[in-house]
DNA sequence: AGCAAGATCGGT
DNA sequence: CCGATCTTGCTG
């Protein structure tokens, strides 16, 4: 049985949202297509004074996002090149996200969004159905049972010595179901 | 207005 | 390791 996450899942605290994510779908209907990917890979990035996220820079055009409603899509452009996706998490005016890193058969954020055809259009739009991209979760995986490893965040070097080592990027090592 | 850097990827 | 490629935010 599956079921649509809500903005109830994700207006919690973003650490806890993350490791939940894993074994969850990501859906994303292209055309009449409906594509569902296991997600395998996430990282967090949490408040204001995360040097990794953008927020740390306070509210400006692109971070405002951020500072909105749990279950909000945050698209952003980089190295003039990829879409990385993330859902915005907590409470409104703390800043607070999830980039979804990979799925079962796609790895890595900026194949993952190329792959998906998800870009700036989707930004700052809600997760779910009318936007045509969703998080389900499927009963049949047992997100206590996954095997869950935690690291660094991939390419935040620049965020200083506490904030670069944060274990913040949450994987799957392996299920004991599927 | 100009510039440096970037939550990446694929090929050497 | 390196280049591709372009938006963003900061400086002046």
């Amino acid at each position: 049985m599956r079921k649509v996450l809500g903005k109830a899942f994700f207006e919690r605290k973003t650490a806890l949202v993350a490791q939940a994510l894993l074994g969850k779908f990501l859906v994303r209907k292209i055309g009449g297509k409906v594509v569902r990917e296991m997600i395998t890979e996430v990282e967090a990035y949490i408040g204001p004074h995360d040097l990794a996220s953008h927020a740390s820079k306070g509210r400006t055009t692109r971070t405002e996002i951020m500072f909105g409603e749990a279950g909000t899509l945050y698209i952003y452009f980089v190295y003039g090149m990829y879409w990385m996706l993330n859902v915005v998490t907590e409470g409104k005016n703390y800043p607070a996200a999830i980039l979804i890193r990979s799925t079962e058969n796609y790895k890595g954020p900026g194949v993952l969004t190329r792959e998906l055809k998800i870009d700036g259009k989707l930004n700052g739009q809600r997760l779910g159905k009318s936007s045509g991209l969703w998080i389900e979760s499927d009963l049949k995986i047992e997100n206590s049972k996954l095997k869950i490893h935690r690291s660094a965040r991939i390419g935040v070097s620049y965020a200083g010595k506490i904030w670069s080592k944060k274990l913040l990027n949450y994987k799957i090592l392996s299920s004991s179901n599927t």
